[in-house]
DNA sequence: TTGCTCCTCACGTCACGTGAGGTGGC
DNA sequence: TTGCTCCTCACGTCACGTGAGGTGGC
């Protein structure tokens, strides 16, 4: 994989590039580099882990969790996977609670 | 109803003093006196008020949203409702998904 | 004076959104 | 010079959390 510029990387991972930013600012990833023009670039590596970042967010991890378990060994991690899933699973019934309630208040109208 | 202090809402409503606070800074509510102390008080209309607030919050309204709505006639808060109920399953939905990814995540573990 | 409760700012949190001001090559 | 794309700050958003500094009555 060639290195790519910071809106191919936007581009690929459906992220902005505010949000790379706020990776990089949290000390997730690094450009690796520049390029003549003086745009940032990503190197096959990096990108990656900008794939990974996504994924762990899109199961509900905070960027300052996800710096803690992207460098850590897979044992690890483990019941960090179970933990988020309870949490999780709170959320939804947090959730079906509201749309109860919703649901009772649209009948009363 | 007796007016009630700062403390005295915050007990009742399960909500703390900085929230209030908010409510009060976005234009929801307003102390209506002080006691001889100079401590804040809630009338009873103001306290149902509160009350009213903390409903909406409940089933997903934003703070600003409430401000909208809360001295809107009920024709016109009806469709908010049926649309507030429409972002919630789609809440859900997007909960459920996680609750997938994660799934399989474990398993892979 | 000490201790307690309350008050009013005002910065911090979170993950970016959204300009602002500046640069390089066509 | 104009126009385009990129860069690096840095303030704004949201609903409070969390002190900071000050006051009044025991």
């Amino acid at each position: 994989m060639q290195d790519a510029t910071l809106r191919e990387v936007c581009d690929k991972y459906k992220v902005s590039r505010r949000a790379v930013q706020g990776y990089e600012k949290a000390g997730i990833i690094k450009p690796t580099g520049k390029n003549k023009m003086g745009y940032l670039l990503y190197d096959a590596a990096t990108q990656e882990r900008i794939g990974i970042v996504r994924m762990y967010q899109e199961i509900g991890f905070s960027v300052k969790e996800i710096k803690e378990i992207i460098d850590a060994p897979k044992t690890s991690i483990s019941p960090l996977l179970e933990n988020q899933m309870k949490k999780l699973e709170k959320e939804k019934g947090r959730i079906e609670k509201q749309i109860e309630i919703l649901y009772s208040l649209i009948q009363k109208n």
